[in-house]
RNA sequence: GCGGUAGUAGCUCAGAUGGUAGAGCAUCAGCUUCCCAAGCUGAGGGUCGUGGGUUCGAUCCCCAUUUACCGCUCCA
Protein backbone atom coordinates (compact mmCIF):
# COMPACT_ATOMS: atom_id res chain seq x y z
CA UNK A 1 0.00 0.00 0.00
CA UNK A 2 1.43 3.24 -0.91
CA UNK A 3 1.78 6.19 0.95
CA UNK A 4 0.14 9.00 0.23
CA UNK A 5 3.24 11.19 -0.15
CA UNK A 6 4.04 8.16 -2.63
CA UNK A 7 0.81 8.17 -4.50
CA UNK A 8 1.43 12.20 -5.04
CA UNK A 9 4.99 11.18 -6.34
CA UNK A 10 3.78 9.05 -8.46
CA UNK A 11 1.02 11.17 -9.81
CA UNK A 12 3.66 13.65 -10.58
CA UNK A 13 5.84 11.39 -12.89
CA UNK A 14 2.94 10.05 -14.80
CA UNK A 15 1.59 13.43 -15.31
CA UNK A 16 5.14 14.02 -16.93
CA UNK A 17 5.61 10.90 -18.30
CA UNK A 18 2.18 11.10 -20.39
CA UNK A 19 2.00 13.94 -21.71
CA UNK A 20 0.15 16.59 -19.31
CA UNK A 21 2.74 18.53 -16.97
CA UNK A 22 6.52 19.31 -17.51
CA UNK A 23 8.36 21.54 -15.72
CA UNK A 24 8.93 24.70 -17.26
CA UNK A 25 12.27 25.73 -19.51
CA UNK A 26 13.47 22.07 -17.90
CA UNK A 27 16.46 21.96 -20.22
CA UNK A 28 17.88 24.50 -18.56
CA UNK A 29 17.00 23.19 -14.99
CA UNK A 30 13.35 24.56 -14.76
CA UNK A 31 12.03 27.49 -13.43
CA UNK A 32 11.24 27.19 -9.59
CA UNK A 33 7.31 26.35 -8.83
CA UNK A 34 6.65 27.44 -12.92
CA UNK A 35 4.93 24.42 -15.15
CA UNK A 36 4.10 24.04 -18.80
CA UNK A 37 0.62 21.95 -19.68
CA UNK A 38 1.80 18.92 -22.45
CA UNK A 39 -0.51 17.75 -25.46
CA UNK A 40 -2.59 16.11 -23.00
CA UNK A 41 -2.61 18.71 -20.49
CA UNK A 42 -3.80 21.46 -22.65
CA UNK A 43 -6.74 19.24 -23.28
CA UNK A 44 -7.96 18.51 -20.18
CA UNK A 45 -7.23 22.47 -18.83
CA UNK A 46 -9.00 23.94 -21.97
CA UNK A 47 -12.27 20.94 -20.99
CA UNK A 48 -11.80 22.15 -17.43
CA UNK A 49 -11.95 25.87 -18.11
CA UNK A 50 -14.93 25.11 -20.92
CA UNK A 51 -16.79 23.05 -18.60
CA UNK A 52 -16.55 25.94 -15.86
CA UNK A 53 -17.40 28.51 -18.09
CA UNK A 54 -20.53 26.91 -19.43
CA UNK A 55 -21.86 26.20 -16.26
CA UNK A 56 -21.46 30.07 -15.38
CA UNK A 57 -21.90 31.61 -18.00
CA UNK A 58 -24.09 29.93 -20.92
CA UNK A 59 -26.25 28.54 -18.30
CA UNK A 60 -27.32 31.72 -16.29
CA UNK A 61 -28.97 34.23 -18.65
CA UNK A 62 -27.72 36.88 -16.18
CA UNK A 63 -23.68 36.13 -15.99
CA UNK A 64 -21.30 37.41 -18.78
CA UNK A 65 -17.68 37.01 -19.35
CA UNK A 66 -14.84 39.57 -20.27
CA UNK A 67 -11.30 38.59 -20.96
CA UNK A 68 -9.70 41.85 -19.31
CA UNK A 69 -5.53 42.35 -19.49
CA UNK A 70 -3.14 41.23 -17.16
CA UNK A 71 -1.59 44.66 -16.84
CA UNK A 72 -3.66 47.15 -15.27
CA UNK A 73 -3.08 50.74 -14.36
CA UNK A 74 -1.36 50.82 -10.80
CA UNK A 75 -3.58 52.85 -9.40
CA UNK A 76 -5.51 49.84 -9.43
CA UNK A 77 -3.22 47.96 -6.71
CA UNK A 78 -3.70 50.69 -4.56
CA UNK A 79 -7.53 50.58 -4.58
CA UNK A 80 -7.23 47.13 -4.18
CA UNK A 81 -5.04 47.39 -1.18
CA UNK A 82 -2.78 45.45 -2.90
CA UNK A 83 0.41 47.59 -2.96
CA UNK A 84 -0.17 47.75 1.11
CA UNK A 85 -1.34 44.45 2.31
CA UNK A 86 0.19 42.24 -0.14
CA UNK A 87 3.33 42.37 1.10
CA UNK A 88 4.77 40.99 4.32
CA UNK A 89 7.31 41.89 6.22
CA UNK A 90 9.36 39.18 7.26
CA UNK A 91 12.58 39.16 10.03
CA UNK A 92 14.81 36.13 10.69
CA UNK A 93 16.21 35.16 14.17
CA UNK A 94 19.69 34.86 13.94
CA UNK A 95 20.60 31.49 15.83
CA UNK A 96 17.77 29.31 15.04
CA UNK A 97 17.60 30.51 11.67
CA UNK A 98 14.25 30.60 11.28
CA UNK A 99 11.76 33.12 9.64
CA UNK A 100 8.71 34.88 11.31
CA UNK A 101 6.06 37.53 10.01
CA UNK A 102 6.89 40.56 11.96
CA UNK A 103 3.34 41.56 12.20
CA UNK A 104 2.33 37.72 13.72
CA UNK A 105 5.56 38.20 15.91
CA UNK A 106 3.55 41.18 17.63
CA UNK A 107 0.32 39.92 17.30
CA UNK A 108 1.52 36.94 19.19
CA UNK A 109 2.44 38.76 21.84
CA UNK A 110 -0.16 40.98 21.65
CA UNK A 111 -2.43 37.83 22.00
CA UNK A 112 -0.15 36.46 25.23
CA UNK A 113 -1.29 39.96 27.02
CA UNK A 114 -4.79 39.25 26.42
CA UNK A 115 -4.79 35.95 27.64
CA UNK A 116 -3.57 37.24 31.08
CA UNK A 117 -6.10 39.70 30.82
CA UNK A 118 -8.52 37.02 30.03
CA UNK A 119 -7.18 35.00 33.04
CA UNK A 120 -7.72 37.64 35.52
CA UNK A 121 -11.14 38.10 34.23
CA UNK A 122 -12.02 34.28 34.47
CA UNK A 123 -10.51 34.22 38.23
CA UNK A 124 -12.67 37.40 38.79
CA UNK A 125 -15.88 35.63 37.02
CA UNK A 126 -15.20 32.55 39.29
CA UNK A 127 -15.11 34.23 42.23
CA UNK A 128 -18.26 37.11 41.55
CA UNK A 129 -20.53 34.51 40.20
CA UNK A 130 -23.37 35.78 39.04
CA UNK A 131 -23.42 39.61 39.67
CA UNK A 132 -19.82 39.77 37.57
CA UNK A 133 -20.08 42.52 35.44
CA UNK A 134 -17.08 41.97 33.35
CA UNK A 135 -17.66 45.22 31.09
CA UNK A 136 -17.16 46.97 34.55
CA UNK A 137 -14.24 44.65 35.72
CA UNK A 138 -12.62 45.19 32.66
CA UNK A 139 -12.64 48.87 32.87
CA UNK A 140 -12.12 49.29 36.46
CA UNK A 141 -9.14 46.64 37.54
CA UNK A 142 -5.76 48.24 37.57
CA UNK A 143 -4.31 45.17 36.16
CA UNK A 144 -6.04 44.66 33.25
CA UNK A 145 -6.60 48.64 32.40
CA UNK A 146 -2.60 48.36 33.02
CA UNK A 147 -2.33 45.72 30.45
CA UNK A 148 -4.90 46.86 27.90
CA UNK A 149 -3.10 49.99 27.71
CA UNK A 150 -0.40 48.22 26.87
CA UNK A 151 -2.12 46.13 24.10
CA UNK A 152 -3.11 49.65 22.81
CA UNK A 153 -0.19 51.08 22.64
CA UNK A 154 1.92 48.59 21.01
CA UNK A 155 -1.08 48.32 18.32
CA UNK A 156 -1.33 52.20 17.67
CA UNK A 157 3.16 51.73 17.25
CA UNK A 158 2.90 49.21 15.18
CA UNK A 159 0.27 50.84 12.27
CA UNK A 160 1.99 53.55 12.60
CA UNK A 161 5.14 52.56 12.06
CA UNK A 162 4.08 49.49 9.75
CA UNK A 163 1.86 52.00 7.92
CA UNK A 164 4.44 54.55 7.06
CA UNK A 165 7.01 51.83 5.65
CA UNK A 166 9.27 52.25 8.99
CA UNK A 167 10.48 48.53 9.27
CA UNK A 168 13.28 49.78 10.88
CA UNK A 169 10.96 50.94 13.90
CA UNK A 170 8.75 47.66 13.39
CA UNK A 171 12.76 45.85 14.34
CA UNK A 172 12.81 48.63 17.03
CA UNK A 173 9.23 47.44 18.43
CA UNK A 174 10.14 43.78 18.51
CA UNK A 175 13.27 44.14 20.63
CA UNK A 176 11.54 47.16 23.18
CA UNK A 177 8.79 44.23 23.70
CA UNK A 178 11.44 41.89 24.22
CA UNK A 179 10.09 39.51 21.95
CA UNK A 180 12.31 35.92 21.82
CA UNK A 181 12.24 33.27 19.08
CA UNK A 182 10.13 30.29 20.15
CA UNK A 183 12.89 28.09 18.98
CA UNK A 184 16.55 29.35 20.26
CA UNK A 185 14.93 31.63 22.97
CA UNK A 186 17.29 34.22 21.62
CA UNK A 187 16.58 38.26 20.70
CA UNK A 188 19.32 38.05 18.22
CA UNK A 189 17.56 39.46 14.99
CA UNK A 190 17.64 40.68 11.67
CA UNK A 191 16.19 43.53 9.91
CA UNK A 192 12.92 43.56 9.27
CA UNK A 193 12.51 43.56 5.31
CA UNK A 194 9.60 43.28 2.97
CA UNK A 195 8.61 40.70 0.21
CA UNK A 196 6.58 42.28 -2.37
CA UNK A 197 4.55 39.40 -3.46
CA UNK A 198 3.35 41.03 -6.75
CA UNK A 199 5.39 41.16 -9.90
CA UNK A 200 6.22 44.47 -11.42
CA UNK A 201 8.34 45.33 -14.77
CA UNK A 202 8.53 48.54 -16.27
CA UNK A 203 6.00 49.84 -19.42
CA UNK A 204 7.37 52.28 -22.20
CA UNK A 205 10.88 53.15 -22.51
CA UNK A 206 13.39 52.35 -19.33
CA UNK A 207 15.30 55.47 -19.68
CA UNK A 208 12.71 57.62 -19.91
CA UNK A 209 9.96 58.33 -17.36
CA UNK A 210 9.17 54.40 -16.77
CA UNK A 211 6.34 53.53 -15.55
CA UNK A 212 6.25 50.43 -12.47
CA UNK A 213 3.65 48.35 -13.72
CA UNK A 214 2.24 44.97 -12.04
CA UNK A 215 1.41 41.37 -13.44
CA UNK A 216 -2.09 41.57 -11.65
CA UNK A 217 -1.84 38.99 -8.69
CA UNK A 218 -6.02 38.36 -9.12
CA UNK A 219 -8.00 38.72 -11.76
CA UNK A 220 -11.01 40.14 -9.85
CA UNK A 221 -10.30 43.58 -10.48
CA UNK A 222 -9.64 43.19 -14.35
CA UNK A 223 -13.56 42.56 -13.99
CA UNK A 224 -14.23 45.72 -11.07
CA UNK A 225 -12.68 47.87 -13.43
CA UNK A 226 -15.18 47.24 -16.20
CA UNK A 227 -17.77 47.09 -13.82
CA UNK A 228 -19.74 50.16 -15.55
CA UNK A 229 -18.74 48.97 -19.20
CA UNK A 230 -20.03 45.82 -18.48
CA UNK A 231 -22.92 46.65 -16.52
CA UNK A 232 -23.72 49.32 -19.58
CA UNK A 233 -23.49 47.54 -22.64
CA UNK A 234 -24.75 44.48 -21.52
CA UNK A 235 -27.96 46.24 -20.19
CA UNK A 236 -27.59 44.60 -16.87
CA UNK A 237 -28.86 45.26 -13.75
CA UNK A 238 -28.35 43.10 -9.94
CA UNK A 239 -28.43 40.76 -9.37
CA UNK A 240 -25.70 39.80 -12.34
CA UNK A 241 -22.46 38.28 -12.16
CA UNK A 242 -19.22 38.95 -14.69
CA UNK A 243 -16.75 36.03 -15.19
CA UNK A 244 -12.87 35.70 -16.40
CA UNK A 245 -10.51 32.97 -16.68
CA UNK A 246 -7.18 33.89 -16.86
CA UNK A 247 -3.29 34.05 -15.13
CA UNK A 248 -2.52 35.98 -12.52
CA UNK A 249 1.01 35.92 -10.62
CA UNK A 250 2.12 35.89 -7.37
CA UNK A 251 6.01 35.92 -6.31
CA UNK A 252 5.28 33.51 -3.06
CA UNK A 253 8.49 33.50 -1.14
CA UNK A 254 7.92 29.36 -0.81
CA UNK A 255 5.97 27.93 -3.88
CA UNK A 256 6.07 24.07 -3.93
CA UNK A 257 3.75 21.26 -4.29
CA UNK A 258 3.29 21.15 -7.82
CA UNK A 259 0.73 22.73 -9.39
CA UNK A 260 -0.75 23.26 -6.03
CA UNK A 261 0.84 26.81 -5.14
CA UNK A 262 2.59 28.08 -8.33
CA UNK A 263 3.90 31.88 -9.25
CA UNK A 264 2.04 31.91 -12.33
CA UNK A 265 -1.66 30.60 -12.12
CA UNK A 266 -4.83 30.80 -13.78
CA UNK A 267 -7.91 31.50 -11.97
CA UNK A 268 -11.34 31.01 -13.00
CA UNK A 269 -13.66 34.07 -11.50
CA UNK A 270 -17.25 35.18 -10.94
CA UNK A 271 -18.40 38.41 -9.24
CA UNK A 272 -21.69 38.51 -8.76
CA UNK A 273 -22.95 42.45 -8.10
CA UNK A 274 -26.31 42.30 -5.47
CA UNK A 275 -28.40 44.85 -3.64
CA UNK A 276 -26.75 45.75 -0.50
CA UNK A 277 -28.23 43.31 2.41
CA UNK A 278 -28.89 40.55 0.30
CA UNK A 279 -25.60 39.43 -0.18
CA UNK A 280 -25.58 37.18 2.76
CA UNK A 281 -28.39 35.20 0.82
CA UNK A 282 -26.41 35.58 -2.46
CA UNK A 283 -23.41 34.05 -0.22
CA UNK A 284 -25.29 31.21 0.63
CA UNK A 285 -26.68 30.36 -2.58
CA UNK A 286 -23.30 30.43 -4.42
CA UNK A 287 -21.64 28.46 -1.99
CA UNK A 288 -24.32 25.63 -2.20
CA UNK A 289 -24.09 26.28 -6.37
CA UNK A 290 -20.69 25.76 -6.25
CA UNK A 291 -20.30 22.79 -4.45
CA UNK A 292 -22.74 21.30 -6.42
CA UNK A 293 -20.56 21.79 -9.51
CA UNK A 294 -17.65 20.16 -8.07
CA UNK A 295 -19.67 17.00 -7.48
CA UNK A 296 -21.38 16.91 -10.97
CA UNK A 297 -18.04 15.57 -11.83
CA UNK A 298 -18.84 12.27 -10.60
CA UNK A 299 -16.43 12.81 -8.06
CA UNK A 300 -17.37 11.81 -4.12
CA UNK A 301 -18.95 14.58 -1.85
CA UNK A 302 -16.38 13.11 0.66
CA UNK A 303 -13.59 14.54 -1.08
CA UNK A 304 -14.81 17.80 -0.48
CA UNK A 305 -15.69 20.15 2.36
CA UNK A 306 -16.18 23.40 3.26
CA UNK A 307 -13.87 25.29 5.76
CA UNK A 308 -15.41 28.73 6.82
CA UNK A 309 -13.11 31.69 7.69
CA UNK A 310 -12.93 32.79 11.04
CA UNK A 311 -10.11 35.61 10.32
CA UNK A 312 -11.33 37.73 7.25
CA UNK A 313 -9.68 39.75 4.99
CA UNK A 314 -9.39 43.62 4.50
CA UNK A 315 -12.37 43.61 2.15
CA UNK A 316 -14.53 40.35 3.28
CA UNK A 317 -17.70 40.66 5.68
CA UNK A 318 -17.88 36.20 5.20
CA UNK A 319 -15.53 33.81 3.66
CA UNK A 320 -15.56 30.12 2.99
CA UNK A 321 -13.15 27.94 0.95
CA UNK A 322 -14.10 24.70 -0.76
CA UNK A 323 -10.98 21.98 0.30
CA UNK A 324 -10.64 19.15 -1.94
CA UNK A 325 -9.02 15.99 -0.70
CA UNK A 326 -5.66 15.71 -2.33
CA UNK A 327 -2.55 12.67 -1.43
CA UNK A 328 -1.15 15.59 0.42
CA UNK A 329 -4.75 16.15 2.58
CA UNK A 330 -7.50 18.47 2.33
CA UNK A 331 -6.93 21.90 0.88
CA UNK A 332 -7.91 25.00 -0.69
CA UNK A 333 -9.69 24.53 -4.27
CA UNK A 334 -11.91 27.79 -4.46
CA UNK A 335 -12.64 30.49 -2.34
CA UNK A 336 -16.32 31.87 -1.91
CA UNK A 337 -16.34 35.66 -0.70
CA UNK A 338 -18.49 37.89 0.37
CA UNK A 339 -16.19 41.45 -0.85
CA UNK A 340 -19.15 44.16 0.87
CA UNK A 341 -18.85 47.04 -1.53
CA UNK A 342 -15.23 47.30 -1.04
CA UNK A 343 -13.55 46.74 -4.27
CA UNK A 344 -16.36 49.10 -6.02
CA UNK A 345 -16.56 51.77 -3.25
CA UNK A 346 -12.41 51.64 -3.37
CA UNK A 347 -12.50 51.85 -7.20
CA UNK A 348 -14.68 54.75 -6.70
CA UNK A 349 -13.00 56.46 -4.35
CA UNK A 350 -9.73 56.21 -6.30
CA UNK A 351 -11.08 56.86 -10.03
CA UNK A 352 -13.28 59.31 -8.84
CA UNK A 353 -15.90 57.87 -11.26
CA UNK A 354 -19.34 56.61 -9.90
CA UNK A 355 -19.42 52.62 -9.88
CA UNK A 356 -23.12 52.56 -9.11
CA UNK A 357 -26.00 50.91 -10.32
CA UNK A 358 -29.44 53.51 -10.32
CA UNK A 359 -32.46 52.28 -9.31
CA UNK A 360 -35.11 53.55 -11.13
CA UNK A 361 -37.75 52.53 -8.92
CA UNK A 362 -36.18 54.00 -5.53
CA UNK A 363 -35.04 56.72 -7.29
CA UNK A 364 -31.44 56.32 -5.97
CA UNK A 365 -28.25 54.90 -7.07
CA UNK A 366 -26.59 52.29 -5.09
CA UNK A 367 -22.62 50.69 -4.86
CA UNK A 368 -23.70 47.22 -5.46
CA UNK A 369 -22.50 44.00 -2.60
CA UNK A 370 -20.32 41.75 -4.06
CA UNK A 371 -20.29 37.63 -3.90
CA UNK A 372 -17.37 36.24 -5.25
CA UNK A 373 -16.52 32.91 -6.53
CA UNK A 374 -12.76 32.07 -7.18
CA UNK A 375 -11.39 28.98 -8.31
CA UNK A 376 -7.99 27.78 -9.21
CA UNK A 377 -7.56 26.41 -12.15
CA UNK A 378 -4.63 24.46 -11.66
CA UNK A 379 -5.89 23.15 -9.19
CA UNK A 380 -8.79 21.56 -10.03
CA UNK A 381 -6.82 20.18 -12.99
CA UNK A 382 -4.93 18.40 -9.80
CA UNK A 383 -7.84 17.47 -8.06
CA UNK A 384 -8.83 15.92 -11.44
CA UNK A 385 -5.71 14.21 -11.97
CA UNK A 386 -5.16 12.80 -8.65
CA UNK A 387 -8.69 11.52 -7.90
CA UNK A 388 -8.30 9.70 -11.67
CA UNK A 389 -5.31 8.11 -10.76
CA UNK A 390 -5.93 4.63 -10.29
CA UNK A 391 -3.29 1.55 -10.07
CA UNK A 392 -5.01 -1.35 -10.72
CA UNK A 393 -4.20 -5.00 -10.62
CA UNK A 394 -6.13 -7.57 -13.04
CA UNK A 395 -7.31 -10.84 -12.34
CA UNK A 396 -4.46 -12.12 -14.87
CA UNK A 397 -2.05 -10.72 -12.56
CA UNK A 398 -1.01 -7.80 -14.53
CA UNK A 399 -0.89 -4.07 -13.61
CA UNK A 400 -2.80 -1.42 -15.31
CA UNK A 401 -2.54 2.03 -14.69
CA UNK A 402 -5.72 4.06 -15.80
CA UNK A 403 -6.74 7.85 -15.23
CA UNK A 404 -10.98 7.61 -14.64
CA UNK A 405 -10.87 11.36 -15.88
CA UNK A 406 -14.80 12.23 -15.84
CA UNK A 407 -15.39 11.62 -19.82
CA UNK A 408 -16.51 15.44 -20.35
CA UNK A 409 -13.16 16.38 -19.31
CA UNK A 410 -10.88 13.86 -21.16
CA UNK A 411 -8.00 14.86 -23.44
CA UNK A 412 -8.90 12.07 -25.92
CA UNK A 413 -12.66 11.02 -26.19
CA UNK A 414 -12.15 8.13 -28.68
CA UNK A 415 -9.18 6.62 -29.80
CA UNK A 416 -9.69 4.51 -33.52
CA UNK A 417 -7.54 1.62 -33.41
CA UNK A 418 -7.30 -1.08 -36.35
CA UNK A 419 -6.59 -4.27 -34.99
CA UNK A 420 -3.78 -4.95 -37.28
CA UNK A 421 -2.11 -2.27 -39.70
CA UNK A 422 -2.79 -4.25 -43.09
CA UNK A 423 -5.78 -5.92 -44.86
CA UNK A 424 -7.05 -2.61 -45.17
CA UNK A 425 -7.76 -2.19 -42.15
CA UNK A 426 -6.26 1.27 -41.26
CA UNK A 427 -7.90 2.66 -44.06
CA UNK A 428 -11.14 1.34 -43.04
CA UNK A 429 -10.09 3.44 -39.42
CA UNK A 430 -8.83 6.35 -41.22
CA UNK A 431 -12.39 6.48 -42.87
CA UNK A 432 -14.20 6.60 -39.48
CA UNK A 433 -11.53 8.53 -37.74
CA UNK A 434 -12.43 11.18 -40.34
CA UNK A 435 -15.86 11.03 -39.67
CA UNK A 436 -15.75 11.19 -35.86
CA UNK A 437 -12.86 14.05 -35.57
CA UNK A 438 -15.02 16.93 -36.18
CA UNK A 439 -17.08 16.39 -33.14
CA UNK A 440 -15.28 14.62 -30.89
CA UNK A 441 -11.39 14.79 -30.18
CA UNK A 442 -9.96 11.50 -31.29
CA UNK A 443 -6.83 9.87 -31.37
CA UNK A 444 -5.64 7.30 -34.05
CA UNK A 445 -2.84 4.64 -33.56
CA UNK A 446 -1.76 1.62 -35.40
CA UNK A 447 1.46 0.70 -34.23
CA UNK A 448 2.26 -2.07 -30.99
CA UNK A 449 -0.05 -4.93 -30.23
CA UNK A 450 -3.88 -3.84 -29.72
CA UNK A 451 -3.71 -4.99 -25.61
CA UNK A 452 -0.94 -2.52 -25.28
CA UNK A 453 -2.34 0.35 -27.31
CA UNK A 454 -5.51 -0.11 -24.95
CA UNK A 455 -2.71 0.31 -21.77
CA UNK A 456 -1.56 3.46 -23.65
CA UNK A 457 -5.41 5.04 -23.85
CA UNK A 458 -6.15 3.90 -20.44
CA UNK A 459 -2.69 5.97 -19.35
CA UNK A 460 -4.05 9.31 -20.58
CA UNK A 461 -7.96 8.87 -19.46
CA UNK A 462 -9.24 7.83 -22.83
CA UNK A 463 -13.05 6.90 -21.78
CA UNK A 464 -13.62 4.89 -25.55
CA UNK A 465 -11.70 2.65 -27.54
CA UNK A 466 -12.93 1.44 -30.91
CA UNK A 467 -11.29 -1.33 -32.80
CA UNK A 468 -11.71 -1.87 -36.39
CA UNK A 469 -11.23 -6.02 -37.54
CA UNK A 470 -11.64 -8.30 -40.03
CA UNK A 471 -15.39 -8.17 -39.49
CA UNK A 472 -15.53 -4.75 -39.84
CA UNK A 473 -14.64 -4.66 -43.61
CA UNK A 474 -17.79 -7.42 -43.86
CA UNK A 475 -20.64 -5.96 -41.83
CA UNK A 476 -19.18 -2.24 -41.06
CA UNK A 477 -19.66 -2.94 -37.16
CA UNK A 478 -16.63 -2.56 -34.57
CA UNK A 479 -15.70 -2.92 -30.96
CA UNK A 480 -16.19 -0.14 -28.59
CA UNK A 481 -14.08 -0.83 -25.40
CA UNK A 482 -14.84 0.82 -22.35
CA UNK A 483 -11.88 2.64 -19.83
CA UNK A 484 -13.33 1.62 -16.95
CA UNK A 485 -15.14 -1.75 -17.21
CA UNK A 486 -12.88 -2.65 -19.56
CA UNK A 487 -15.56 -4.49 -21.77
CA UNK A 488 -16.07 -4.56 -25.25
CA UNK A 489 -19.19 -4.49 -27.21
CA UNK A 490 -20.30 -5.07 -30.98
CA UNK A 491 -22.10 -2.09 -32.39
CA UNK A 492 -22.62 -0.49 -36.18
CA UNK A 493 -20.06 1.80 -36.55
CA UNK A 494 -22.52 4.75 -37.34
CA UNK A 495 -23.52 3.86 -33.48
CA UNK A 496 -20.90 5.50 -32.36
CA UNK A 497 -21.41 9.03 -32.18
CA UNK A 498 -24.55 8.99 -30.17
CA UNK A 499 -22.83 6.59 -27.58
CA UNK A 500 -19.79 8.73 -27.17
CA UNK A 501 -22.59 11.87 -27.41
CA UNK A 502 -24.47 10.05 -23.87
CA UNK A 503 -21.30 9.63 -22.25
CA UNK A 504 -20.38 13.28 -22.49
CA UNK A 505 -23.66 13.88 -21.33
CA UNK A 506 -23.71 15.13 -17.26
C1' G B 1 13.95 32.44 2.30
C1' C B 2 16.56 29.12 6.21
C1' G B 3 18.14 23.96 7.57
C1' G B 4 18.53 18.74 5.91
C1' U B 5 18.71 15.17 1.74
C1' A B 6 19.27 14.30 -3.33
C1' G B 7 20.28 15.09 -8.91
C1' U B 8 23.86 9.26 -13.76
C1' A B 9 19.52 7.87 -20.95
C1' G B 10 12.30 9.63 -21.56
C1' C B 11 11.35 6.30 -16.78
C1' U B 12 13.42 3.03 -12.67
C1' C B 13 18.16 2.44 -11.18
C1' A B 14 23.50 0.15 -11.20
C1' G B 15 28.65 1.68 -11.14
C1' A B 16 34.32 2.72 -9.70
C1' U B 17 39.27 3.96 -2.68
C1' G B 18 39.49 9.81 -8.90
C1' G B 19 41.65 6.70 -15.01
C1' U B 20 35.94 10.38 -19.46
C1' A B 21 29.72 4.93 -18.06
C1' G B 22 25.95 0.29 -18.09
C1' A B 23 20.98 -2.64 -17.46
C1' G B 24 15.69 -3.15 -17.83
C1' C B 25 11.60 -0.70 -19.62
C1' A B 26 10.36 3.30 -23.01
C1' U B 27 11.39 5.59 -28.12
C1' C B 28 12.36 4.89 -33.55
C1' A B 29 12.89 1.43 -38.06
C1' G B 30 11.97 -3.47 -39.89
C1' C B 31 9.87 -8.46 -39.07
C1' U B 32 5.55 -10.75 -36.68
C1' U B 33 -0.78 -10.01 -37.58
C1' C B 34 -2.01 -11.05 -32.70
C1' C B 35 -8.51 -8.24 -28.72
C1' C B 36 -6.02 -6.32 -23.19
C1' A B 37 1.49 -3.97 -21.62
C1' A B 38 6.75 -6.02 -21.75
C1' G B 39 7.75 -11.79 -29.28
C1' C B 40 12.27 -11.24 -32.90
C1' U B 41 16.22 -8.06 -35.29
C1' G B 42 18.49 -3.51 -35.45
C1' A B 43 19.12 1.78 -34.31
C1' G B 44 19.19 6.43 -31.85
C1' G B 45 19.78 8.72 -27.16
C1' G B 46 24.15 10.63 -21.62
C1' U B 47 30.12 16.31 -22.11
C1' C B 48 27.00 11.57 -15.03
C1' G B 49 22.14 19.04 -13.05
C1' U B 50 25.35 23.67 -14.18
C1' G B 51 29.87 26.69 -13.33
C1' G B 52 34.53 27.00 -11.06
C1' G B 53 38.69 24.83 -8.07
C1' U B 54 42.23 20.82 -6.52
C1' U B 55 44.71 17.02 -9.71
C1' C B 56 48.80 14.45 -14.89
C1' G B 57 43.49 13.24 -15.05
C1' A B 58 37.03 14.55 -11.85
C1' U B 59 30.70 11.85 -12.78
C1' C B 60 33.34 10.60 -7.88
C1' C B 61 37.05 15.35 -3.63
C1' C B 62 36.19 20.99 -2.46
C1' C B 63 33.34 25.65 -3.38
C1' A B 64 29.37 28.10 -5.66
C1' U B 65 24.85 27.72 -8.20
C1' U B 66 20.26 25.50 -9.85
C1' U B 67 16.17 22.07 -9.40
C1' A B 68 13.29 18.60 -6.51
C1' C B 69 11.85 16.43 -1.91
C1' C B 70 11.38 16.81 3.70
C1' G B 71 11.13 20.25 8.01
C1' C B 72 10.45 25.46 9.39
C1' U B 73 7.99 29.71 7.52
C1' C B 74 4.13 31.67 4.37
C1' C B 75 -0.50 31.34 1.63
C1' A B 76 -4.27 38.80 1.41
Amino acid sequence: MATNEDLFKKIISHAKEYGFVFPSSEIYDGLSAVYDYGPFGVELKNNIREYWWKSMVQYHENIVGIDAAIFMHPTVWKASGHVDAFSDPMIDNKDSKKRYRADVLIEDHIQKIEDKIQKEVDKAKQRFGETFDEKMYRETNPRVVENQGKIDSIKKRFYSSFGNNDLDDVKLLIEELGIVCPVSGTKNWTDVRQFNLMFSTQMGSVNEDANMIYLRPETAQGIFVNFLNVMKTARLKPPFGIAQTGKAFRNEIVARQFLFRMREFEQMEMQFFVKPGEEMEWYEYWKAERMKWHTSLGIPASKYRFHNHDKLAHYANAAADIEFEFPIGFKELEGIHSRTDFDLGSHQKFSGKKLQFFDQEKNEGYVPYVIETSIGLDRTFLAVLSHAYKEEKLEDGTERVVLGIPAILAPIKVAVLPLIKKDGLPEKAREIMDKLKYEFRCFYEEKDTIGRRYRRMDAIGTPYCITIDHQTLQDNTVTIRDRDTMLQDRIPMDAIPEIVRKKLTI
